[in-house]
DNA sequence: ACAATAGTGTCTATGAGACATTATTGC
DNA sequence: GCAATAATGTCTCATAGACACTATTGT
């Protein structure tokens, strides 16, 4: 192997879920140069025995303290100019991980701390590295993959409403959704969703039918997010 | 840097294109260890002051001997499973090549030979390291893409009829697609194509009017694959 | 009763899919 | 004239999008 270059190999991760009716990534504060006290995405080398999805997995698991099987976790693409980063060469794996409303994060033991923020608002801090660039890729995929899978699921607890999947698409797309066509849409594809038989209660309002994610992994046909033919 | 664990990356290309009504994949016959004599990806190791797509578009060049800027080319995923490669630890990232159909391709340095296979055959040569899984995965992409891109036309030649459009989907798709459907379909896609203004000469039967590829990215609506409802 | 939220039906317009004929060339 | 290929129009059906009312709960 001596007669290769040697590269460095990280994962980072767009951590992304909805909270308070906000899209939100979940953010690292770096403790450590480069970037010292700069946000960044979470993320780490790989181990030199260690598979790319362990790593992602593991990354995930340290970062927000949730025990793995939760939401998604998918492999969005890889970033390697050569001086993307000033230690050196590395060739960063991100990945995309789509989680359900959790607890607020833990920090790592690289970073001083870790939040989530709207992503509205990340431009105003400004990321690390390149991480701008994948977080923007990372976002493009999610709202893309929101119109063809039943991605959507990943972003709610294992049991939700039909009104809190819609928010769960309002809130990605960042557009209004009709309620009675998407009722319509969602419970009309097959294997989106699936009833649990049972309702919400405490709240107040009428009270609402509780649904699992189906097993399709494809929508057919897809759900069609509205013409971006706005100002 | 020498705290973090020495990896080598490598670049391996998914290269597509349509030749005799089949859609063929370039593949090079190994000429060293390991998986010497076995067909496999074209690829090659990743300079340390060489950018991904940069050393992506050198290894097509080198294999294709075609100046680069014809056809497509993204990245298709990484691949860095701790064992794939029994020289170390490599770590592939992958790319996706559509091009037009093209002279036979040469050797390459590493390479003892290199030719275009149906995919249709490649099961019957088997790939080395995990290189069916990536022309797997790049099929499987190719074939999406071409639903909500214009990427078809990055298998055709700059001018182009709808009939040879409609052959590079039913090629690549290994469907019927019904012509008269087809044209309206494609012609009334706004950015899809443009008309050039030209007619096909020498060919026998009625001359057909020459297209070039429009200036959309995303196809509005998408083309669709007819339903994989067959036995 | 009132406020809040869930859930449903109809009408219209657009696009997909099936289908047969006419048009233009080379031979 | 004949063979070969290109090009086009109509009808039907499915789905998307707009839109208003009824149902069920907590307070």
């Amino acid at each position: 192997m001596t007669k290769y270059p040697p590269f460095a190999v990280a994962v980072d991760l767009v951590v992304l879920t909805v909270r308070e009716d906000e899209l939100s990534v979940l953010l690292v504060r770096r403790g450590v140069p480069p970037y010292q006290d700069r946000w960044a995405l979470p993320g780490g080398f790989v181990g030199f025995d260690e598979d790319l999805p362990d790593a992602a997995a593991r990354e995930l698991t340290e970062e927000t303290g949730v025990p793995e099987p939760v939401g998604h976790l998918e492999q969005l693409g890889t970033y390697g100019e050569p001086k993307r980063d000033p230690r050196g060469r590395v060739v960063a794996v991100a990945y995309l991980a789509l989680l359900p409303d959790l607890p607020v994060p833990v920090a790592g033991t690289d970073a001083a701390a870790a939040d989530w923020f709207p992503v509205s608002r990340v431009a105003d801090v400004g990321l690390a590295f390149d991480h701008g660039v994948i977080l923007d890729d990372g976002l493009e995929r999610a709202r893309a993959k929101l119109e063809y899978t039943p991605l959507a699921t990943a972003f709610c607890p294992p049991e939700f409403t039909i009104a809190r999947l819609r928010a769960v698409y309002e809130t990605v797309w960042g557009t209004r959704l009709d309620p009675r066509n998407f009722h319509r849409k969602v419970t009309s594809t097959p294997g989106f969703v699936e009833s649990v038989g049972r309702v919400t209660e405490g709240d107040r309002g009428r009270p609402a039918q509780l649904y699992r994610r189906g097993t399709a992994e494809l929508l057919h046909p897809p759900m069609l997010r509205p013409s971006t033919t706005d100002g």
